[in-house]
DNA sequence: AATGAATGAGCCTTCATTCAT
DNA sequence: GATGAATGAAGGCTCATTCAT
């Protein structure tokens, strides 16, 4: 990760720093952040970001890049994907669902990867590299084999814009929904969620397979 | 604005200013835009911020408010909405795309529109107050209509919500999408993705008939 | 200087901003002078070195530019430099001894000159080519005419490089030259070094003339 | 030297971080130097230079001890001093110019060497003290002999301070005379350099007989 | 009315040094 | 004996803001 070796407690102070700077991060953004902040909630030394990860740059990259790491589940894995297209579609979204908005992660990985996913920074480019490229063109596949299309068609890959941007939504605005939607009290559960985006999106599907007779 | 009379150069000072912290909040954000840069991007003296709106706060919040006065156009006007509930849908969501990502308009307010979506600001709960809760509320009412359902059903806010999830997705990605969705060059013009949301949607709305007989 | 207009007051801040960064870097060389001491000792704010020299280095340049500035005086003027050779020598040697130890003149501008001189830094080169290069030159081109020898000869040249080593050890050294030769007490005066210097060059140059008959 | 035992791989490190200090330390100064870049440079530990030289000052006095006393030998040993006064002279500045300039020794040791005898640090005094006072002293009673005057006399020192001063100057500047005077290309050897300010100088010296009838 | 001058607060970073192992 | 881990102190610099004019 840095420019030391790792020492079992080198990786440890490493450790606190990493979670307090993704809680502090998520809630102030990279700016207004201070050091400060994170070493006090870390129990560090001021110092000890500079040692660790030589600047407040790479300790946030080293944050991104220990959610993307971790993210890389929102994937879902080839063996979730078996059956009939329309199986294999059910199974994508709802993984990428759950996974995404799952109780027992902390708040903050949401709250980061939303901001990360609206501000053009660089490190958001490795962000889509390796999570928005393969979940496009993971989904463009299903959805080609769903509509009899090619994937690489235009429309099939509107279509997989279309469904990844509803999963996207609730990723962002979760915490704010509720605020103006009454009757979503109580706040939809993730399952709920995916059930309704994979309804949706099916029968939304059919719009691609009219022009084939 | 602010705590002084409008003179005519004072006037066209507040312009130069919030023409100015309009791109600059753009690109970089609230914390990491400078009263400097700004200044200097706008031709006026350092002080002029300061004494023309207060503070920096108070400069952002005159931008976004510049913004949100004129995005109240996003709310599609009541003359738009005519028609059978389906001819009302499509227009809505025609207008909302369609002035949303209109050419001619400033890219920076655009990306400030996106990023202040995304970003848990003060100034977004005015936003969403007064763009965000009735583009939802009517759509709901749209689709209640279209679907014979009350405009407060559960499932009718979700798909409000699914709805706007894909309008606000390209409002958010419209520049990267086309770096790792190859068949998408060139960009889709506005009305090719208002028509493809509509194809879309349309069909997806078909999921909440169902339970209807 | 800098990026600000000169007001009446910005200049007498930046003059005594520029007195004191002189004493300090003189007493504790660029690195160790720290911006606190520089404005305590000028009576000015933390922050007043960064707003008119923008930085702690374009400090330090601007101090010796002035120096440099003040110093272009060492070179003897046109109308000192008449009569005979023998004359102008004299009077080219006895100027500047005299000017570079002249009393009256803060001793850090001499020590600080003096540092400049052993030192490697890029200033040194600007400090080097407005006064090293034409103390050089003028004083070969008078020796030249001194020996009947062409200025550009190798031996006029190093005989140029005699004179002024005599010259610039008595700037350098002043200070510490009567701590190891006893008989040096008083501190001889510059006009004396300048007539030792003087009488011991002008028989050292009769080294020159051998080749003549 | 320190508070260790000099076992062989001790002796070893202690080398390398006095051989790696000198280059740095010449380089950049002792304030501009760390102690980081050196124990790089050495390819040792951070903390084995607080552990073999107790702190950073002390490794710095140690440099220079090693380079004084190797730079004993600056001062002409008796066996060289022999024959007429006129000999002596030659044989002195000729020794001096010599093992100062002499090729094979490192670099830095010479740049240290120069930046020493222009910086005003504690370490400067022993140096004067070990070095400069024996030479000044040393030519002084050779020049009394040469000219017949007392060796304390007032003009016999500074008379050896003009031969000392003409040796500092091509120790300080070697590396810069070649920039602006032209003629001086290839760069003078050290026995040619030797030559001329021992015959610029037993001329300058007549300047002391006249007054004695 | 408007701005150049000035500054206090706070931030990131560097650095020499210490200490437990 | 030697070093990786850690840190307190201090420094330079930025920034939004104030104030005299």
């Amino acid at each position: 990760m840095a420019n030391v070796k790792n020492n079992a407690s080198s990786v440890e102070t490493q450790r606190k720093l990493l979670e307090a700077a993704g809680r502090v991060f998520a809630e102030k953004g990279f700016h207004s952040a201070t050091i400060k902040e994170i070493t006090k909630a870390a129990g560090t030394s001021l110092a000890s970001v500079n040692y660790h990860f030589r600047d407040k740059a790479e300790l946030y990259a080293a944050v991104l890049r220990r959610i993307e790491q971790d993210k890389q589940q929102m994937l879902p894995p080839d063996e979730v994907l078996v059956g009939t297209p329309e199986q294999r579609f059910r199974a994508f979204v709802t993984h990428l669902v759950t996974t995404m908005l799952r109780r027992g992660q902390p708040v903050w990985e949401r709250v980061l990867l939303a901001r990360e996913f609206a501000e053009p920074t660089p490190t958001r480019d490795s962000l889509f590299e390796n999570l928005g490229r393969p979940l496009h063109r993971g989904l463009a596949v299903i959805i080609g084999e769903l509509t009899g299309r090619p994937k690489a068609d235009r429309e099939v890959e509107l279509a997989a814009v279309s469904v990844i941007a509803q999963c996207i939504y609730h990723l962002q605005h979760q915490a704010y929904l509720v605020d103006f939607l009454p009757s979503l009290v109580p706040a939809p559960r993730p399952d709920e969620i995916a059930a309704q985006i994979v309804a949706f999106s099916l029968h939304g599907l059919q719009s691609l397979r009219r022009p084939q007779p």
